[in-house]
DNA sequence: TGCCAGGCCCTCTTTAGGGCCTT
């Protein structure tokens, strides 16, 4: 499979329309079905932590008051990911913090996002929910620390997304997967999903 | 003043409602 960017962040609540702010960024570089690269940051944007998210995040206000700023990070992250295309665990959560943080420092988002929500719901019908945590565990993938940590989740979101496309490969016969392949993917009506991959199977 | 996310997806649906997922 080709280079996906995975990425996680960790925020002061649910959206930016809310005055919520990233408070930190992990990237991992996936490529064959293995981590290569990693990105993470603490980030400041001069807001405070609600308690409640201290609580579930363990990013407190004292540890932001010394990590470099927003604008700083996001120049960093951007100028990591490039133009390498995108994957997130719910990633309508995440493309609405990475799109705003990255508008601040004037800068546009050139890739797609893909989906291992989406993808999860259609390929794991089985799983007793879709929560990142309970995928980890119901498909053996590995402990990669604290969750609510932007780099552990990340790391689960990337190899769940490996497991995917091991599945559409054992499974469905699929071999060459692409980005656009699993974003197309994700928007197939559920129900249909299965016959939707014999169309591909041999690819 | 009072509002306070929003897209996906199922169903006893479509002239709608509510749970799921992310922090």
């Amino acid at each position: 499979m080709e280079r996906i960017a995975v990425i996680d962040f960790e925020t002061t609540g649910l959206s930016p329309n809310s005055n919520c702010r990233a408070t930190e960024i992990a990237v991992v570089i996936l490529e064959q079905g293995r981590i290569v690269e990693r990105y993470q940051s603490l980030m400041n944007a001069g807001v405070r932590v609600p308690a409640f998210i201290e609580q579930l995040t363990g990013i407190s206000n004292a540890m932001l008051r010394t990590a470099p700023s927003a604008e700083q990070v996001m120049n960093e992250v951007n100028e990591f990911v490039g133009i390498t295309p995108l994957l997130a665990h719910n990633a309508a959560f995440d493309q609405k913090f990475w799109d705003y943080e990255l508008g601040r420092i004037k800068r546009t988002r050139l890739q797609n996002f893909a989906c291992s929500l989406l993808l999860a719901r259609r390929l794991m019908p089985a799983a007793p929910d879709h929560k990142l945590g309970t995928l980890t565990t119901f498909a053996s993938l590995p402990n990669t620390g604290k969750a609510h940590r932007a780099m552990a989740d990340a790391e689960m979101a990337a190899n769940l997304t490996a497991h995917l496309a091991e599945e559409l490969r054992r499974k469905h016969g699929l071999r060459e997967l692409s980005h656009d392949l699993l974003v197309s993917l994700q928007k197939v009506p559920a129900a249909k999903i299965n016959e939707h991959l014999k169309r591909y199977r041999g690819f």
